[in-house]
DNA sequence: TGCGAATATGTCAATATTGACATATAATTG
DNA sequence: CAATTATATGTCAATATTGACATATTCGCA
């Protein structure tokens, strides 16, 4: 359990270093970054729900197909904001949003 | 209702400029302040139930007294990213603050 | 009232985030 | 197999956000 989420935050392109470091992690910093990680997979499932490309939803919240990839890709560049405006851009509900703090709950556990 | 959330933004130092303005933000950026909104409220609401000053909670989350202050006030320099950390390092629970992204939806109707 | 603690407001240099762009690499279609 | 479309990656100047600091204001209490 522990691994993978390390290799996601790895493969988001975070540098997390060793697993040593990851569990260093406050459990503040965890929690954000979890929820990150929730609410980064929510704005892929709506957008593809919605048959969006990222050309598509840059062009909704006026931002550029490359900070789409970004922000899917986890890319630590991409604050809580874009993420939540590209969120509600792609078409998601608010019970979309809730639900991916819920899937948030489940991993913080 | 429309105007006292127009009072709310004003007071918390947004541009809105006239009810013209903000009848014009789209569906999108009324979402969003919105939620800005209600995790504020949150913030505040935890941190004084857990009994911190503002300078206890900057402590805890290596941040200052006068970014809490701007925080609370709904200040337009404060990103969510720090919004959120504020909600988590006052000690809110995930319920916490889906609470709050429920109070949003209620609001955004 | 006066005093100390808490909160608010304004500023700024340092840092983080942004859209735009070029370009690389899939994935899809004919 | 091209050709087309979608997605990924790297860069950078412009802009936004940050903690820190000074200082003002408000609040509670003796």
């Amino acid at each position: 359990m522990k691994t993978s989420k390390l290799e996601s935050l790895q493969a988001a392109g975070w540098k997390v270093g060793s697993a040593e470091d990851f569990l260093q992690l406050s459990d503040e910093e965890a929690r954000l970054v979890a929820l990150r990680l929730s609410l980064i997979s929510a704005v892929k499932k709506s957008r593809i729900k919605r048959k969006l490309s990222q050309i598509d939803l840059a062009q909704r919240m006026k931002s550029s197909q490359s900070r789409i990839a970004k922000i899917e890709a986890g890319d630590p560049s991409v604050s809580l904001d874009l993420i939540v405006r590209a969120l509600i851009a792609s078409g998601a509900t608010t019970r979309d949003i809730q639900a991916a703090f819920t899937a948030n709950e489940r991993m913080a556990g």
